[in-house]
DNA sequence: TCGCGCTTTGAATATCTGTTCAGAAACGCG
DNA sequence: CGCGTTTCTGAACAGATATTCAAAGCGCGA
């Protein structure tokens, strides 16, 4: 699957996060390859040398976010008990929780930026749908996590998890332009509303993992 | 407002128009001057005359595309009686129906354009969260009418407006973006679905403007 | 007709940047 | 140590394209 069979799974990484760091600071537009190479201490024609083409670091830079994401997400929910704190704390995330890391903050700005690279890029719409769909398990299995343990009303899992994932895209697209109208406490109050509503839980006001 | 006071009306929507053609066609990133300069039949320099600048031409772009697609979308609503026609239409073109304008269709693959961009221009963030809350403005009007009709519950208007512009946010990207799982059917079901049980009214399953 | 803004253009400019390439450095190995 | 393979680099190449500019049309009033 990887282009150059000979890389180090290390340096590889090493390069993916410049890239990274190079598109949160300039955009996808305005990434150069010599950005990449200079954050990664080395030089632009390696980078090449490695990856093809821009094109395809870059495609593979965004899909290496994607990867990133979602092992910090599972990283922030396997410390919790319940279905209903897993579930409230994946909508407080969504909606700019400051105790959320920086990293965390820029991959969704980053999935923007693979929304429109994949109106045209084949490949990175293969990758963001696949992305999507492991979102929306992601939910799905904590809902059915929630209904087994009696949590949540045996509402039909699957439609659930798209409209929520739906919600937290769309709110998720506020908070990181920053519409102060989508505040996080409001964001919150109306991603915890769809979910306590559908499902039938409740949760304290502003609690769950507030410290 | 107009970086240019002596330009006709005409001639700068034309050229906002082919603007808006070529970033359908190549994406913001992919669009060169020179491309809508011959989509406009005219020179690259005359484009660079009215607008100082590539930057600025397509940041107006989009922010025109804004303005053309609430338009269409008044233009479309204002055919119906009911709010709760309204609404459930509004929904369903947010879900890609078929019977969508063309045009109306790629407004919504420009306004991942739009956030993409915004995300780095000021100006671009500033027409964005003006456009965004003109939307959520057509959504509150529609839900206050139908409360006034009696035809809708009496929860929290803007809340509820919230609520359903990131939702349909989420959907139109899944839409636009071509996953299969979130086909017309399901996605307008998923929307009419958290509008139905808010507001509580009820519908035809597929029916309201399908002939 | 002349002059004078406004509009329009073709051609030149100037820069930027992805990509290539010849070869140096490092490294493993007999 | 030599030598082949892999890793890496600096410098050149090539193509693209935003932007500028000097000059040519053009509408129009004096």
């Amino acid at each position: 699957m990887s282009p150059s069979p000979k890389i180090s799974r290390k340096r590889r990484q090493e390069i993916l996060e410049a890239a990274l760091e190079t598109i949160v600071e300039r955009g996808v537009c305005g990434a150069r390859i010599v950005d990449v190479a200079a954050r990664a201490g080395t030089s632009a024609a390696l980078v090449l040398y490695y990856f093809e083409s821009k094109d395809r670091l870059l495609t593979e830079a965004l899909a290496h976010a994607d990867d990133r994401f979602y092992l910090a997400i599972f990283a922030e929910l396997s410390s919790l008990e319940t279905a209903t704190e897993k579930l409230v704390r994946l909508i407080e995330l969504s909606c700019g929780h400051e105790s959320m890391a920086p990293m965390l903050r820029d991959d969704f700005a980053l999935w923007i930026e693979l929304w429109s690279r994949a109106l045209r890029d084949e490949a990175a719409a293969r990758k963001r749908t696949a992305g999507d769909r492991r979102w929306r398990a992601t939910i799905a299995d904590i809902v059915r996590e929630g209904q087994s343990a009696g949590e949540f009303e045996p509402v039909n899992v699957k439609d659930f998890a798209m409209q929520l994932a739906c919600l937290l895209d769309g709110i998720a697209v506020q908070h990181v332009l920053g519409d102060p109208q989508a505040a996080y406490d409001r964001a919150r109050r109306i991603g915890v509303g769809l979910a306590s509503r559908t499902l039938g839980f409740s949760v304290h006001p502003l609690a769950s993992t507030d410290l």
